[in-house]
DNA sequence: GACCAAACCAAGCACTTGCTTTGTTTATTC
DNA sequence: GAATAAACAAAGCAAGTGCTTGGTTTGGTC
């Protein structure tokens, strides 16, 4: 009769991810990825191209990742995972709705060009690489974050702060919506355009355009 | 010696572009790979997926385009010319400066959406796949486009039409390029979550959505 | 009716792609 | 120090990729 053997006991987080010393190799994989589909997007990017950006062969991120639209899955589900918490730790010290407004247009200007954080710009570009069931699993994700900046805007509008229509609106809530879609449009699609020169003279930094859009959309700045 | 021949006359247009009857196989290519490229992407669109979805084998759109960025290059063209050409139209009966805003917006967004007209969107979201060289000839032509609209939102400024700040600006004229990036931003960003679903009841059509537009970016609507 | 150019087809080439499989190294645990 | 699992490397496969090349059809011209 076999000796009961017991279940071993598991290996401590800091083993499993961090053989190597260098902390998890597949944070590692996420952020090369992220950097280079933002570069050249998803379909552009080979795995190739990821595994020699990390020092690996071909074949090795299919030991991390089942395929390679799990990788992009990865880069997006990191950018909202660290987009919700620099924004939920932002908006604690903004009291008012207007500060807090301030508080998620700078910040989401962060998340959208702080170097070392394309995440999200991966997530905008290129949402169409996406598998319809991941999708769905981001889209979960990403109401979270959604969901603050519509009853920030809801506030807003509640109190006549913004939209063009100057004085009190009676149909605050419903139009949070498209509100919304417009403002962060009008912000998101500065992947676009806008590219971050370090201290060049003459161009605006993060700080001065995210001034320039709150003072365009909201009221009394 | 040999009698001086008269050099031929050049076919007419009509036989150049028409041997088929149908007008122009050129233009079947360049309308069908707006709309692959438009639901896929470029770089996920096969040379296979266009030449199949006009009749043709995988080789023969080689004889119209010198390459498949080409093909990107010339839809991308064409929306231009067709935009600039549907907006130029319909600002003739349009003489204030506030019904010139509601036809830009108007008929930008029938570019970005009516069907058929795919060729904008494609230019929005896969312009970094088109060569640098390419970059510079389409920035040419997209400039007169953005001139029209950078002219009438100078107006807007320069009469407190517009931005949330109320009454007078004198920086009009140097905010009209922001202002413009950011309306049209706005505007550019309904492609990724407006579907104009066939007089779907509760969804907004493109007249609606155009008309909440001018009202949230333009006062005294 | 010979000639010709436009517009294709048929077939394939050279290369790249995502991914698999087998084996090897390294570190950790008992 | 044997056993074990994590984390790779090495090599390659099957399917696709953009593009080429040589021949064929077609409609129009002299």
């Amino acid at each position: 009769m076999p000796t009961l053997r017991k279940p071993q006991s598991p290996p401590t987080d800091a083993a499993v991810l961090a053989p190597h010393d260098e902390a998890n190799r597949r944070q590692a994989l996420v952020r090369v990825s992220a950097r280079l589909f933002r570069e050249k997007g998803f379909e552009a990017t080979t795995v190739r191209d990821i595994a020699a950006a990390v020092g690996m062969r071909s074949g090795s991120p299919f030991y991390h990742f089942a395929n390679k639209q799990e990788i992009l899955k990865a880069v997006m589900e990191e950018g909202l995972r660290q987009g919700l918490e620099r924004t939920v730790a932002a908006l604690q010290a903004a009291p008012t709705p207007q500060a807090r407004f301030r508080v998620l247009v700078r910040t989401h200007y962060g998340i959208l060009h702080d170097e070392g954080s394309e995440f999200i710009a991966v997530l905008l570009y290129d949402w169409r690489s996406l598998p319809d069931d991941h999708k769905q699993d981001i889209i979960a994700v990403k109401d979270g974050y959604d969901r603050l900046w519509q009853d920030n805007l809801a506030e807003l509008l509640s109190l006549g702060l913004i939209g063009a229509n100057s004085g009190h609106d009676p149909h605050a809530a419903r139009d949070a919506k498209i509100t919304r879609l417009m403002i962060m449009g009008a912000i998101n699609f500065t992947v676009t355009w806008y590219r971050q020169s370090h201290h060049g003279q003459g161009s605006m930094d993060l700080d001065a355009l995210a001034e320039r859009t709150v003072r365009f959309f909201m009221r009394e700045g």
